[in-house]
DNA sequence: GAATATGTAGTAAATCGTGATCCATGATAT
DNA sequence: ATATCATGGATCACGATTTACTACATATTC
């Protein structure tokens, strides 16, 4: 937890990573260590859906998912962009398939 | 709590006062030990529903969970008692009345 | 243009989440 | 001692919403 410390206008301040800050302004996670740190931005951000952003840094189609996860592939595209949330039993499916924490999915 | 988010080679950072920094990183570990080693086995475990286990732990009953989250009590009932699942809201809206990770819960 | 990857409609079926109701226990008054 | 009431929890029926599918459409890439 050592940051960069630097001061502007006399005033101490600390560079926290994003995905960083959010951890620990309580919209918490827990450590994905096979994660790079560029993905877990990526995911803190939400510019683009979890499940897209990991599945395309596990080098998978929504096809490849859909099979792993043992949903359809259009329904895979309908929570990727965002038309519909899943049930828990898909995110866990999901997760399971994506091999991370069902944290990061919800 | 909002703070400056800026990119570093490319990278989001937030910038943050030091104080509201050190208080964030006390919080945060005082967060980790608000669950004791035995809740987080007794999760574990699944003996009981994490739900359950977590609500007795932070002293609420059925009711004020049910407040707190904004959901019905029965439905609490149903969630604990596993005759209902809940929605991935539901489970955002138990994890944070119950100052939890989502992942804990599903 | 063929093949691959992704997105959209339409839908039966499942689930959500609620109010009404009920059960058990315990406290307080009668 | 027992009737009454409050509290915490569980169950049910049900309208409304969502799920997750198949079939079809559109990009995108080779």
């Amino acid at each position: 937890m050592d940051h960069d410390l630097l001061h502007i206008q006399g005033k101490p301040y600390v560079l926290v990573p994003l995905h960083e800050y959010r951890m620990l302004t309580g919209a918490a996670q827990e450590k994905q260590a096979h994660l790079p740190q560029e993905i877990l931005d990526a995911i803190y951000i939400r510019a683009e859906h979890p499940v897209k952003i990991i599945r395309r840094h596990r080098g998978m189609t929504q096809d490849d998912l859909a099979h792993a996860s043992g949903l359809s592939r259009p329904f895979v595209t309908e929570i990727e962009t965002g038309k519909k949330e899943g049930s828990v039993g898909t995110i866990r499916a999901l997760a399971e398939a994506l091999q991370v924490n069902t944290g990061l999915l919800v």
